[in-house]
DNA sequence: TCAAAAAGATACTGGACAGTAGCCAGCCTT
DNA sequence: AAGGCTGGCTACTGTCCAGTATCTTTTTGA
């Protein structure tokens, strides 16, 4: 997976006859988020100033004001990124040939990785939801709702063919979110415990909590 | 487990000749922690002022100042309740008598059942530690590594006893964490999911995380 | 019963920060 | 090369809140 530098919310536009613009826009809001989501991330939503951002990016505050409509507007947008991109993994991930338990697995692994990469979205993700819009709150919440469901009927298909015999198995989807969040608490960048050790790690406490290995 | 209503952060000292004061002054400090915590857990630090804390008890902000130095030191206060009550938890789990296996389980269901009934203050620390100054923040990390590592220890002993064959299964101490934390976002009071409901779930799930049951 | 001390309230300060009004520069167009 | 338009900056406002200086009331003890 690629160390990506800057924030895919949404793939770039293809170049209209507009010329480089929107995707100027695009560059420029991901690069807001980047700051952004790193200085959240350090210092908590409250505490992490617009100047401090603008700071970062050699810009002043107006100008970010351009690119959104005001500070919750950023951490709306910083909170989408992890959800969006993991029921996107989970899209990719039905398409794959194999057994029920092989497209589960497929989908822990997928979804761990998006967490590490997207590490400190995450993070504030979790930790600042709180301070959206009550409106922007929901939709997070509905995405999430839809995540947690989507990985109940995987398991469910490992139930239904016979691979997982445990009662009421697609109940522990909400345990195995947990696991997977809790991977924002157990990696540090350049840490003891390597990206791969962690996704080893999560996916197989995974599989065994549902009976499975 | 008993519906505290107040916080028990230390046990009420005996009463010396000095009369009801010292238990008073106790008394007063939990009101504060409970109606901080509450108002934290619904707000936020930062949104939470001290003037709100002091309107729900009907008295006002520098009457806070009197039983404690500021508004980090009242947080400091509360994110150091679960931590504690957990670490006493597992001393007592420690004399039970019966297999290793008994007294990891034990000690599941004693933390799981702390967490719920310490809910709002589980939800703060979790949330806000973050906000404490440097000292505390690192007394409390201490404190929290503490507990992993006697988890893992509970474990090490199931290994030793041959109950428990998975390789590694300390490590998954960290994980158990992560499921024990996953609490306070599944636990809703008076939600679907009853409180003897989430403790199976999470024992459960962590008996299979190491191999066992 | 009365003075001293403890407990708490009123009313203020100082600083920080989100959001905005209005100005300026450079680039594209004709 | 002139004029307008886009993108960005300087400088400001209004609000909010942690923390405090000082005055008032209640309790305590002799």
């Amino acid at each position: 997976m690629s160390k990506a530098t800057a924030v895919n919310v949404k793939t770039p536009p293809a170049e209209t006859r507009r010329g480089l613009k929107p995707s100027v826009v695009a560059y420029k809001r991901e690069r807001i988020l980047t700051a952004a989501s790193a200085l959240i991330h350090a210092k908590g939503y409250e505490a992490a100033t617009l100047e401090m951002v603008a700071n970062q990016l050699n810009v002043t505050k107006p100008f970010l004001y351009t690119y959104f409509r005001n500070k919750g507007d950023i951490l709306s947008a910083i909170c989408e990124v992890g959800v969006t991109e993991s029921l996107a993994a989970l899209d990719r991930v039905a398409e794959v040939e194999g057994t029920s338990v092989d497209r589960l697995r497929a989908a822990l692994v997928e979804v761990s990785d998006i967490i590490i990469e997207r590490y400190e979205y995450l993070v504030v993700y979790q930790r600042e939801m709180m301070n959206l819009e009550r409106a922007d709150a929901q939709r997070l919440m509905r995405l999430r709702h839809e995540f947690d469901l989507r990985i109940g009927k995987l398991i469910e298909a490992c139930v239904k063919d016979g691979s997982v015999t445990l009662k009421d198995a697609p109940a522990m989807s909400v345990w195995i979110g947990g696991l997977l969040s809790w991977i924002t608490y157990t990696y540090r960048p350049g840490g003891r415990r390597t990206r791969e050790m962690i996704i080893d790690q999560v996916v197989g406490a995974s599989m065994r909590m549902i009976g499975l290995e």
